[in-house]
DNA sequence: TGGCAAAGTTAGGTTGACCTAACTTCATTA
DNA sequence: TAATGAAGTTAGGTCAACCTAACTTTGCCA
C-alpha cells in the first residue's frame, strides 16, 4: 500500500525533474522541507517498490508506474489549486493547501471537482457573472448592488 | 503542538458526547476504527496535555479548551462536507472526505470557503441559478438548453 | 593531479500512532 | 453474594517518518 508520503516524494520528484532536469536529494530535501537523510531513505523505500529507479550517488528517475502515480496526485493538486483560486485564496496559500488536501479526496469529490471546474470555466460570460458577484462579496462583506436590488424585489414578491 | 490525530480525538469525544451523552474507549475504537488500547493512551496523552479529563475506567470529559479545538475542527468539518455536498458529492462521501481534509485547511481557505457558501446560502434565487445549472451540467455532462443558447449568442455576438 | 567543498549516505536514535495478548475493573443477574 | 461477560487498561512490540552526527563519494579547479 502506497502511503500519501510516499505520494508526496514521487510528486516532488515529478516537479523536480519537470523543472531543474533532474532530482536530487538535496533538491528534494528543500522542496519537501526534511533533512537529506531522510530523503535518501525514502528514494531507497520508492526503488524497492518499483516506483523510481536509484542508484546511489546518482539520484532518481521515475519508473513508468512512478510516474503515473505522480501524474494522478500532481492533476489532483492543480485541480484543488485552482478551486481554491477561484473562491479568492492567494495562490501561495492555494498552492500549499492543495498540497495538503490532494491525498485526501475520494475519486468521487475529484471527480465533481473537475466537474465544477469545468463547468465554470465553459459557463457563457452572461451566466458565469456570478463568481463576480462572489469576488465582490468576498471582498465586501456584501453582495452587489446588482444582487440586493434582485434580493429586494424576492423579498417583496 | 497539536496533531491531527489529537484533534479527531477531540473531534470524535465531542461528538459522542453530543450524541450518546458520553464518550467510552469502545465507542471511540469504533468510531475511529482503532482498537481500545489505542484509544485508552490517546485518552492519556489529551489528558496531559489538559484537552480532557480522563479517570480510569470513567471514560471522558472535555474541558473548556478542549471543546474549543473540537468545535473548531467540527465546524470545518460541517463547512466541508456542505461545500462537497453542493457539488454534488455523495452525503456519505462528503461526510468521510470532510474527515480527511478539515485538518489540512488553512485560516484563509476556511475564511474563504466559509464565505463562498455563505454567498450561495444569501443569493437571491434569481441569482442563484447556476448552481441549478451546474448540477444539471454534472448529471448530464453538458450544458443545460439555456445555457447553451447564451453561449451560442455570445459566440455569434 | 590532489585536495576540498558540496552532495549524498550510513548508523543509530526518537516520536507518534497503532497493534496483540493478557490482565483488571465494573455491573448485572442467578 | 459470587461469577461472568463486557468494558477498559497495561505491557510490550511494530512501523513509518523523521532527526543528528559522522562518514563517503563526486566534481571541480588551483
Amino acid at each position: 500500500m502506497i502511503t500519501k508520503n510516499l505520494e508526496d516524494y514521487l510528486e516532488a520528484i515529478y516537479n523536480s525533474i519537470r523543472t531543474r532536469g533532474h532530482a536530487g536529494t538535496n533538491e528534494i530535501a528543500r522542496d519537501l522541507q526534511v533533512k537529506p537523510p531522510s530523503v535518501t531513505e525514502m528514494f531507497r523505500k520508492l526503488n524497492e517498490r518499483g516506483w523510481v529507479n536509484y542508484k546511489k550517488y546518482e539520484g532518481v528517475t521515475l519508473t513508468r508506474e512512478g510516474k503515473r502515480i505522480a501524474k494522478n496526485v500532481s492533476d489532483v493538486h492543480s485541480k484543488v489549486r485552482k478551486f481554491l483560486e477561484l473562491i479568492q485564496v492567494s495562490s501561495e496559500q492555494a498552492d500549499e493547501d492543495a498540497c495538503q488536501v490532494e491525498h485526501h479526496l475520494s475519486q468521487e469529490s475529484i471527480g465533481q471537482l473537475s466537474k465544477f471546474i469545468e463547468f465554470i470555466e465553459n459557463c457563457p460570460e452572461e451566466q458565469a457573472r456570478w463568481i463576480e458577484h462572489f469576488h465582490y462579496f468576498s471582498r465586501h462583506e456584501e453582495l452587489p448592488a446588482e444582487c440586493r436590488a434582485a434580493a429586494d424585489k424576492g423579498l417583496r414578491d
